[in-house]
RNA sequence: GCCCUUGUAGCUCAGUCGGUAGAGCACCUCCAUGGUAAGGAGGGGGUCACCGGUUCAAGUCCGGUCGAGGGCUCCA
């Protein structure tokens, strides 16, 4: 079945799912009800909230409907009729009333039930598979998505062209909820999040601090190998500042209410931004000291508001990667594509593969001349193509400071997810009047470019977990190997094993605890750790070990010496396993 | 922020009709000395999120607060 056939099944769907609500509550109001990604939707106003048993009653009357194979009738009417039609549907009446002049009005009768709507449909019911669908969810919606106006409640369901795909599609679920991060950072001991201390602030737990460490070890490195200096800067500053960045007019809502002191604001910082800049004025600079790549893992704080925290993936105090490249137009060109290959190079390491781009160009509201704007977006649209990156463009998406680069990866489970940023700002340099002094000896504005290539540190890590299902590549595991001894007897050649390792900065521990083998096995399994080496007596006789990796694959009478460069191998190349 | 759902031991959860707290895992102690996913026995651990109401009696019913989950919206 092709995707818009598909669609139009999953649309019709929702017309008998609406009519089905309609026989349960003869007073509701209807608003829409569109096809979406795997299934449908329908907005209700009803008169009291659905349960879950609600959605149950609803799937069977659907089944009902679909087994009398009843057709989809479409009718053009003129908006008169339609207004009559759907006299009491305040709903329909207000999407009749904001139709065009002149459009063409169509509704679409099946059974009972009528519907405004500009198809298309299948032709009957009966082209609708009843065991290929269900009712997933009850959600608040506002209608047309305005926070001023009535909750709607809808119904999210799911719809395929048949049986198998719908249990394929539930089972993908179920696979994702798996993968969920918050449920492997607990049962991994990662992360936690404490609402008594501060909802969105995130605790890192050994085990997760190792990864960070990892994670940040490679990034520091690889700045540095890219050209890059490192900077810190403060966590707090005075209002003084998020006056002159425009920060407390437009960003004010989503700042940390200032802390008092002297007669002065300080605000947590939103953004890092300024005080790189504060370290860019701090003296006259020269054009000989472009371009400036100033990197730091700035951890900043955001007022997001409650109902959007995420886990890892929506916090409100969280770490960049940022850095800002401060350079001159002729260095620009230069600058974009060499971040955006950095980035690609990053992304990549941390294997992921699928990678496109999305380019935001020119919103109304801009600051900022023209000039400026068109050669920043050509540089970023000519690194996008030099690297051929599929990509989109969002015509006038960008910041009102500039246009910008966003980098989308694709998970093991198929999901999007924007990590890198690349974006132009002319809005800073001028508040903050930066310039530099060109050889003409005239002082000049430059070019600043934020950059984050894993987004933020929390994010990345909350995205990496549910990639890998908590099996981390070798490089990143935070124990990547743990020894043992299938017997007491073999503590002391354990702990030799263990010391050998360690010694070559191996991440390994020795369980020496009274369990039996199996159990350990098992617990090492669940932890999720890429080898288990196992020491008896055959091993300690001979000075090797058995290596079992976490996908059940058994490597046995490894010499010791071997087994360290096969490890320290997997941790150089980083590979999975 | 809004709508719905939800909150019982560190974790996963049970708790009937309102009668005063349970299991498994984890933890501690002891026994068991073992070859690739759970050896056995015993023990400690809870103001049932919080505040108030109804009742002779509330984990259970009602109201509120806070948090969490699913959405909506937002993310200059």
């Amino acid at each position: 079945m092709s995707d818009k056939k598909l669609d139009t099944v999953r649309h019709s769907m929702s017309h008998v799912m609406a009519e089905a609500v309609l026989q349960l509550f003869p007073d509701a109001k209807i608003a829409i009800g569109p096809a979406i990604e795997n299934g449908f939707y329908y907005d209700f106003d009803l008169p009291r909230p659905l349960k879950e048993e609600d959605l149950a009653e609803i799937e069977e009357r659907m089944k009902k409907i679909i087994a009398a194979k009843t057709d989809f009738v479409c009718k053009i009417v003129s908006r008169e009729e339609a207004l009559k039609l759907f006299e009491g549907q305040d709903y329909k009446i207000e999407l009749i009333k904001n139709l065009p002049e002149g459009e063409q009005i169509s509704v679409y009768t099946q059974g009972i039930f009528t519907d405004l709507c500009r198809g298309p449909h299948v032709k009957n019911t009966s082209e609708l598979n009843p065991q290929a669908f269900k009712l997933l969810s009850v959600a608040g919606a506002y209608w047309r998505g305005d926070e001023n106006r009535p909750m709607l409640q809808r119904i999210y369901a799911t719809a395929w062209e048949n049986p198998k795909e719908l249990r394929l599609y539930l089972q993908h679920l179920e696979e994702m909820e798996k993968r969920d991060h918050r449920k492997l950072g607990k049962e991994l001991d990662l992360f936690s999040l404490h609402e008594e201390a501060g909802p969105g602030l995130v605790y890192w737990h050994p085990k997760g601090a190792r990864i960070r460490i990892a994670i940040e070890n490679f990034w520091r490195d690889e700045h540095v190998k890219n050209g890059y200096e490192m900077v810190f800067t403060p966590h707090v500053g005075k209002s003084w500042l998020w006056e002159t960045s425009g920060h407390l007019d437009f960003y004010n809502a989503g700042m940390y209410p200032p802390m008092v002191m002297d007669n002065a604001n300080y605000y947590a910082k939103p953004m890092n931004c300024p005080f790189h800049i504060m370290i860019y004025n701090n003296r006259k600079r020269s054009y000989r000291e472009l371009p400036c790549r100033w990197a730091e893992l700035g951890t900043v704080y955001r007022y997001e508001k409650s109902g959007v925290l995420h886990g890892l993936m929506r916090v409100r105090g969280f770490t960049q990667d940022d850095a800002h490249i401060i350079c001159t137009p002729q260095q620009m060109e230069d600058e974009v594509l060499t971040v955006l290959r950095f980035s690609l190079y990053m992304l990549k390491n941390f294997g992921f593969t699928e990678i496109s781009a999305y380019l935001s160009t020119k919103p109304e509201k801009s600051v900022g001349d023209d000039e400026k704007w068109e050669a920043a977006t050509v540089s970023l649209k000519k690194a996008i193509e030099a690297e051929n990156l599929p990509y989109e463009i969002d015509e006038g998406g960008g910041a009102f400071y500039g246009p910008k680069i966003d980098l989308k990866i694709k998970d093991a489970m198929g999901r999007a997810w924007q990590l890198s940023t690349v974006q132009f700002d002319f809005n800073e340099p001028e508040r903050f009047k930066m310039v530099y002094v060109d050889q003409d000896g005239k002082e000049k504005q430059p070019y600043m470019i934020h950059r984050a290539l894993l987004g933020s540190i929390e994010r990345f890590f909350g995205v990496l977990i549910e990639h890998y299902a908590g099996a981390f590549p070798v490089w990143l595991s935070p124990v990547q190997a743990i020894v043992i001894p299938v017997a007491p007897a073999f503590d002391d050649y354990a702990k030799k094993v263990e010391k050998a390792l360690r010694e070559k900065m191996i991440r390994v521990e020795s369980d020496l605890s009274d369990q039996r083998m199996n159990a350990k096995i098992r617990n090492a399994q669940n932890e999720k750790i890429p080898y288990m080496i196992v020491c008896g007596e055959k091993e300690a006789e001979t000075n090797s070990v058995s290596i079992r990796l976490r996908t059940g694959q058994q490597m046995n009478g490894f010499p010791l010496a071997e087994a360290i460069s096969f490890i320290e191998d997997k941790i150089v190349k980083k590979e999975v396993i």
